[in-house]
DNA sequence: AAACTATACCTAATTTTCTTAGGTATAGTT
DNA sequence: AACTATACCTAAGAAAATTAGGTATAGTTT
């Protein structure tokens, strides 16, 4: 049915890996590049993206900064220190649920 | 902080993948071999199973069995013919998942 | 010119899925 | 007698989505 299925825990970690990665995203950006790396597999919507980056920001992990570009606003993302060590520790952590959930599937034999 | 996350949605798969591998299981059981498996990663909550389970028994792709063994109730769980291929389904969904994730957190180049 | 699409931001109500914190009961160990 | 392990359960609250709106600018299509 959902094959778009997003887990739930999992944006705050593809937000930071990759404004990690491009140094700087705005929003629209975020959710343009995700359906395009995963081919349309994965489909952010607004709703649950624009909370989550002012949730990010609030917990000072996320620095903003506005710009207008082609006549339009854009609102820049990029992390903070503790948006870095943030980043590290929940990639570590995706990792290991990855490795968990493939071993209770049998894909991996410990 | 909390290493031991388990991202939302999981849930469903990781004990109808595990009852499919078992034939049958019991819910204490599956607790226990979450934790034996992922060598202490993943401790599934009582209150997030038990629910879990009802719902779906209640959906049709678990049937229950009762049985006594050394003097206690046991629950066992066994998939449907419909939970068959629900667990086939939200297999596929998870590799997908999987394979996104590691795309958008630069492990795997496309 | 009007309508539509893409870009770009946002929020509020609801739903789903957990965590937390209890409860009951039997069997075995300290 | 108290504690631990086994084995089931539920209810209140929190977290994190979905759904369904809203605003506004720029460019394209009818």
């Amino acid at each position: 049915m959902d094959s778009k299925k997003l887990y739930k825990g999992s944006l705050q970690t593809i937000i930071m890996t990759l404004v990690d990665k491009q140094g700087k995203m705005y929003g629209y950006e975020i959710i343009k590049e995700v359906e395009k790396l995963t081919k349309g597999n994965l489909k952010l919507t607004e709703g649950a993206l624009y909370p989550t980056l002012h949730k990010l920001e609030e917990n000072g992990f996320l620095d903003t900064n506005m710009q207008k570009v082609d006549g339009r606003m854009r609102k820049y993302y990029s992390l903070t220190e503790n948006g870095n060590k943030e980043t590290a520790s929940k990639t570590k952590e995706l990792f290991d649920f990855i490795e968990s959930m493939q071993i209770l599937v049998n894909l991996k034999t410990v």
